[in-house]
DNA sequence: GATGTGTAGCTCAGTAAA
DNA sequence: TTTACTGAGCTACACATC
């Protein structure tokens, strides 16, 4: 064709050959020149498509202008469409054609309409150039080229919003094309199929959709379940916002890729806020347009994100909230209230002050990074005399913040002064308290709607809540002024005093009595005094609203007023049923009271004589009672107790204990915390004591496999790891325990405990050579048996793999990191302490595991092997411990039983590294020399004990049950047995610096090493260790939550029914204890015996004596107030 | 722990866990990543020691002299042998043999094994971040007001570690 | 066992943050 | 400006498949 045109026409057409590459030339340096060129390239379009042939003898035409264009394009396209990823100049070609399209189907609608009356079907030479590039370039969609795939994709996502009209069975295809490209197996070219067919499904009418989904359906699944971050990105940047995407965009606040995050709030929540030409009207993601749920959704998640970029994102955009919804609504953009406090205050409207901590949490945040508002913000006169909860919270927050960044000035600015804040306090207290009284008459009587009633009630809480903030701002008083002091304290001691108070409140108005008491033993005594006044209300007036006249609070009778026959004098069994209810009601309110009296203080409670009364008639019965919500509140009130009573504290641990199993878990939780803060805090002096703990933390410890409800596990957890953490069990097998139930596919849904975890066992790991110590000490046996529950794994569940698993492990035994967190926590000086040698320690251990004939699960073996390549093998190491690995490598190569060729590689490799890198440490190495060495004797006798490789595999087969067969090999010696699976302890010294030498046994069971199963152990026991035993232990199993080890060490104390009793003999004091477990209720009743006979004289009135100085400073300095 | 920790728990913390908390501090920085449990636990491993830094330095500015000097050549003419057709063929052939250009188990059986594999499908989400910390470690539960000093802490570095402080 | 594919580890460059 | 982190590309190896 091109050699058939005439002479005439040839020149436009070469003119449009060489043009249209200098334009491209252009537009591949820069987009600035793009407009410009636009419209250059439109007009050689232009002028190419007059140049037309006639064909089939005038019946036809030909466009050979316009082909000739389109060809010309193409071509130069073909040389962009191979250039890689990242290579600028495509894409500004490609942003060219894609602008192109646009630019030219623009000039083709401009035209229409100004001929307008035409048909509209009709062919231009816009939409021909559309068709036919698309037609192009869906050819391309296939291409086994990713690179071809991915700009095709890419020129096609450029063009997609501006195609312009285009034929039915073109867009068909197209969209076809693009849905198929998305599960293209390149995530680069799933960009730009999903970024395509999100242009092209604002366009899509469900309803036209015949079969199959729509296009916002795939992109929907796709933006959830993409394994590509970038895709998952890509959609999320081109989706439009509305109440149907919405949901699904807002749950990627929690997408695993930070990046996503970022977006979410940088960039589709930002954006959207607004829309319309001069963004005036309300957006897709304006705060007003969503639901509260919401709303608080974006908040939590941004500002609990653990990437500070994203929290900076969610705190920028809670900024532009609060700009935004300053202006009231769409009409009164130009009403005078602008200030910044008007915004913040709607913002808190369409949150929810009064439940979670979202609200404070989100202004807080706009305090920190917009400090314009915080600034700006003034409490004016009217301010503190119209309190509604949004101005009373933000007051509270406000000062709290002032506090926290110690803006002493602005704080003295905003504050009231406190007489008038303790009137304003007084004030709608009492004006509360005659609402609430006023409104149960009129409950009473009736004359109420159901609709005014709750709205009614609604405004109380509102009111209560107000009061619940300001008690909260009054915490930051400045409490200088005595009179004010005193006007406070009164008030609020008054307050507590009044039955009618609100559980609410309590914890508030106990804080505002803290601040003002002068020490511990004042705020306990007028806590006392109120829990008796409340108990016994006849002396006091209780209909009086608060008076103001001025009381001394120093004036306050601080003795117990005497027993006068009330409510509580009764004898319970009297009580008419309205009375109990009365009585219990009450009790519940003075144990809250005690409870938050209790969390607040920290002296002895040998020091305050005036909580015997309260244990005594308050807290021992509510223990006793049937009723759960008071022995719960009762157990955690005696808890409290023992925190600061340690006499108290040994006597009851046992109590706890024994309970624990018989209640239902909203009780058994307090107890469970109860025992672990006893012994957090007690440990040092029960020990110090003789008091063996073991039994009790054992048993804590093996509830972590047998408890169900997953809070309690959790707990269980939490309080061993803290236990362990603290230095307060040192058995590995509490270590042990906690990583089974970490990784134990049981708990997969069990974040807390899985969290918890995951912070102790690096936490612990990195605080202590010896802690990296004790991780090495069970690798092996925890390994193995992790790999035990991976091989029973049922279908449905999960679990990490065997590598990742002993990638934890070397990651927790990495020495480089303990040292960086010494170092960081200057601890510099001990960083000799770090161990150098731990993993090369594991690699031995490893070794010999490997060498065991008994280990024989290939998996296993390959991922030990592996993990030596991974272990820190310092460059320094002492001659012993270097030939000794090499000692075992040496022989493990002699007998490998591996037989596949990855492992082998990978042993290869470790073992010439090895021997490379210590060559001059090993120059001599011989192993018949070795093997005599004193230092050495038990890896030569481990190594003479192992059978010879080629015997091995007859063992294998064997069962164990029928004993072991003992072959002599040449250079062997017979020996015993050396049964037992991944043992965990080389029987080497220590870097060989203490040369000694052991009795022959597999592993040593030093009192570090409590790893050792019976089984394992070289110990001379024959009949316990057969197979047949074995299986039995393991079925007499319970059912457990988390299979913890069945063939535990020491089993011979660990799987029998009464371990505990086993235990105790060894310590006397601990006896009692055990009885006390054997018969609960009988210790019950004799520890918490309330005779009234005897209320003088308590059966343990032994912990009021005045307790040794030394003690309660123990005490006093463990713990540290807030 | 449903939250993060926010200022008026951190100025708590500040104020009395400077004595043993504050050594603490080093693993709350550090373990901000890896919080989410062992499924998404992942090897971070600490950078061997730079030794010799010093002139690495001047690098960066010599690199930065060669900044994108390449131009695709849309001038000389296209190669006569050559056809359009020709060259479009050769670049958008399809995959003759072995692995498809689609991610596996999708395609043609994509139906059936969709509705399975829906389910167990990644959402990419993140667990509810509990907000673990040090914090938790040394507070009692029941008093969260209140710090345990563990004097017997400071000894942490000792060999053997599973010492009590004896005072 | 040969083959091709998928993936892990490594290095380098570019970018974002300090 | 320097530094740290990320992402792309490369290589080698493991794994699956025939």
């Amino acid at each position: 064709m091109p050699g058939r045109v005439s002479q005439a026409a040839d020149s436009p057409l070469t003119l449009l050959r060489a043009a249209i590459p200098k334009i491209f030339d252009q537009a591949q340096v820069s987009a600035n020149n793009h407009q410009k060129n636009f419209v250059a390239l439109y007009k050689l379009h232009i002028e190419g498509s007059k140049h037309t042939e006639l064909v089939r003898n005038g019946q036809g035409v030909r466009l050979v202008g316009e082909k000739t264009f389109e060809e010309v394009l193409n071509r130069l396209l073909l040389l962009v469409l191979p250039l890689k990823k990242g290579t600028s100049q495509a894409d500004r070609i490609l942003k060219f054609v894609g602008g192109y399209t646009k630019f030219v189907n623009e000039k083709a609608a401009e035209e229409k309409s100004a001929q307008e009356g035409d048909d509209e079907d009709e062919d231009t030479t816009a939409s021909r150039f559309t068709a036919h590039l698309l037609k192009f370039l869906l050819k391309g969609f296939e291409s086994k080229d990713k690179i071809v795939r991915y700009r095709v994709l890419q020129t096609v996502a450029e063009m997609v919003s501006h195609l312009g009209e285009i034929d039915e069975d073109i867009y068909t295809s197209l969209r076809a094309a693009l849905m198929d490209r998305v599960s293209d197996k390149e995530a680069s070219v799933r960009v730009q199929a999903v970024i395509g067919l999100s242009k092209l499904c604002g366009s899509e009418d469900p309803a036209e959709v015949e079969e199959g989904e729509t296009v916002l359906d795939v992109l929907l699944d796709t933006l959830a379940h993409d394994t590509a971050p970038d895709v998952r990105r890509a959609i999320l940047m081109n989706l439009t916002p509305n109440a149907t995407t919405l949901p699904h965009i807002l749950a990627r606040t929690r997408d695993t890729d930070p990046t996503i995050r970022k977006v979410v709030y940088g960039t589709v929540l930002k954006d959207n806020l607004m829309q319309g030409e001069e963004e005036k009207t309300m957006g897709p993601t304006h705060p007003r347009a969503l639901t509260i749920l919401q709303r608080e959704q974006i908040i939590r998640n941004g500002l609990g994100d653990r990437e500070p970029s994203v929290r900076a994102a969610a705190s920028a955009l809670l900024g532009l909230w609060a700009d935004i919804v300053a202006m009231k609504s769409e009409e009164d953009q130009d009403q005078e209230d602008v200030s910044v406090e008007r915004g913040v205050l709607n913002l808190l409207e369409l949150l929810d002050v009064g439940v979670s901590t979202v609200a404070a949490d989100a202004l807080l945040s706009i305090f920190t990074s917009r400090v314009d508002i915080f600034e700006n913000i003034e409490f004016g006169d009217r301010f503190w005399t119209s309190l509604t909860p949004e101005t009373a919270f933000l007051a509270r927050v406000f000062v709290g913040h002032c506090k926290a960044i110690n803006d002493d000035v602005r704080l003295e600015s905003t504050l009231p002064v406190v007489t008038a804040l303790a009137f304003r306090i007084q004030e709608s207290y009492n004006d509360l308290l005659d609402d609430i009284r006023d409104h149960d008459d009129q409950i009473l009587l009736g004359g109420l709607t159901e609709d005014e009633r709750n709205q009614k009630e609604d405004e109380l809480l509102d009111r209560e809540f107000v009061l619940a903030e300001i008690l909260r701002l009054a915490v930051n008083l400045d409490y200088a002024d005595e009179i004010g002091r005193r006007k406070m304290f009164q008030l609020v001691r008054d307050m507590l005093s009044k039955g009618e108070l609100s559980e609410k409140l309590i914890p508030c108005c106990l804080d505002v009595l803290r601040k003002l008491s002068s020490n511990e033993r004042d705020l306990i005594r007028v806590v006392v005094e109120i829990v008796h006044d409340l108990r016994d209300p006849d002396e006091e007036d209780e209909e009086d609203p608060i008076d103001d006249a001025e009381t001394s609070y120093s004036a306050t009778p601080a003795t117990v007023k005497p027993q006068r026959m009330g409510l509580f004098t009764k004898p319970p069994a009297e009580r008419t049923p309205e009375e109990a209810a009365r009585a219990k009601t009450i009790d519940l309110k003075c144990l809250t009271l005690c409870i938050g009296m209790l969390e607040r203080v920290n002296s002895t409670f040998e020091e305050n004589s005036t909580l015997d009364g309260v244990l005594q008639d308050l807290v021992i019965p509510a223990v006793q009672s049937k009723d759960l919500d008071m022995r719960s509140k009762g157990f955690v009130c005696l808890g409290l107790c023992c925190l600061i009573a340690r006499r108290l504290a040994i006597g009851s641990v046992g109590l706890f204990m024994s309970q624990i199993k018989s209640s239902p878990d909203e009780l058994k939780l307090e107890l469970i915390k109860t025992v672990f803060d006893t012994l957090m805090v007690h440990e040092q002096a029960f020990t110090k004591q003789g008091i063996d703990l073991g039994p009790v933390t054992e048993s804590l410890v093996n509830l972590i496999g047998t408890e169900a409800d997953e809070k309690v596990q959790a707990l269980l957890c939490m309080g061993v790891s803290k236990l362990v953490f603290n230095g307060m069990i040192t058995d590995n097998r509490a270590l042990k325990n906690l990583i089974m139930a970490y990784l134990s596919p049981n708990t997969v849904s069990n974040q807390e405990l899985r969290q918890c975890l995951t912070y102790f066992l690096p936490a612990f790991s990195y605080s202590a050579s010896s802690h990296q110590k004790k991780m090495c000490e069970i690798f092996l046996s925890t390994f193995s048996q992790i790999s035990d529950v991976r091989r029973k794994l049922e279908d449905d569940q999960e679990m990490v793999s065997g590598l990742q698993v002993g990638m934890m492990f070397v990651d927790w035994t990495d020495p480089l990191k303990l040292s960086k967190a010494a170092d960081a926590q200057g601890h510099i000086s001990d960083s000799n302490g770090v161990n150098d040698f731990i993993q090369l320690e594991m690699a031995t251990n490893i070794m010999m595991a490997l060498l065991k004939p008994e280990n024989k699960d290939e998996d296993d073996m390959k991922i030990l092997v592996q993990l030596l390549s991974k272990l820190y093998i310092p460059d320094k190491v002492d001659d012993d411990s270097i030939r000794t690995l090499k000692l075992l490598l040496h022989n493990y190569s002699m007998r490998r039983p591996l037989s596949d060729a990855t492992s082998n590689r990978a042993f290869t490799k470790f073992d010439t590294a090895i021997s490379e890198r210590f060559a001059k440490q090993l120059e001599d190495f011989s192993e018949e020399e070795y093997k005599q060495l004193v230092e050495l004797k038990d890896i030569a006798e481990f190594l003479d004990d192992l059978i010879p490789l080629d015997d091995s595999e007859i063992i294998d087969i064997e069962p164990k049950k029928k004993g072991r067969k003992r072959y002599v090999a040449s250079d062997s010696i017979i020996s015993t047995t050396t049964e037992g699976d991944c043992s965990d302890s080389p029987p080497s010294s220590k870097q060989g610096k203490k040369p000694k030498s052991k009795k022959r046994r597999l592993s040593t069971s030093d009192d570090e090493d409590p790893e050792e199963d019976d089984t394992q152990k070289g110990s001379p026991a024959p009949p316990k260790r057969t197979l047949p035993k074995r299986a039995a232990v393991i079925n007499k199993k319970p059912p457990q939550v988390i299979v913890i080890s069945s063939d535990d060490d020491d089993d011979d104390e660990e799987n029998t029914p009464g371990p505990r009793q086993k235990r105790l003999a060894l310590s006397p004091r601990y006896q009692t204890n055990v009885k006390k477990e054997e018969k609960p209720d009988q210790e019950i009743n004799d520890m918490l015996d309330d005779d009234s006979s005897e209320l003088s004289e308590p059966p343990h009135d032994s912990i009021m004596d005045p307790d040794s100085d030394e003690e309660q400073d123990e005490v006093n300095d463990l713990l540290t107030e807030d | 722990p449903r939250r993060i920790p926010n200022e008026r728990d951190l100025v708590m913390a500040m104020t009395d866990a400077d004595a043993e908390g504050g050594a603490l501090d080093y693993f709350d920085q550090n373990f901000l990543k890896n919080w989410a449990g062992p499924e998404h636990w992942k090897l971070r491993k600490v950078i061997r020691r730079p030794e010799a830094d010093t002139n690495a330095a001047t690098k960066a500015t010599k690199t930065r002299g060669k900044k994108e000097g390449f131009k695709i050549d849309f001038l000389s003419p296209p190669d006569p042998e050559k056809d359009l057709k020709e060259i479009a063929k050769e670049l958008f052939a399809p995959v003759t043999k072995g692995a498809g250009i689609n991610l596996p188990g999708t395609g043609a059986t994509a139906k059936k094994s969709k509705k399975k594999t829906k389910e167990k499908k990644d959402e990419h989400l993140l667990p509810d971040d509990m907000h673990f910390s040090s914090r938790q470690l040394v507070t009692l539960f029941l008093k969260p007001k209140f710090f345990l000093k563990m004097r017997g802490r400071k000894a942490r570095l000792d060999e053997n570690g599973d010492d009590v402080d004896e005072n």
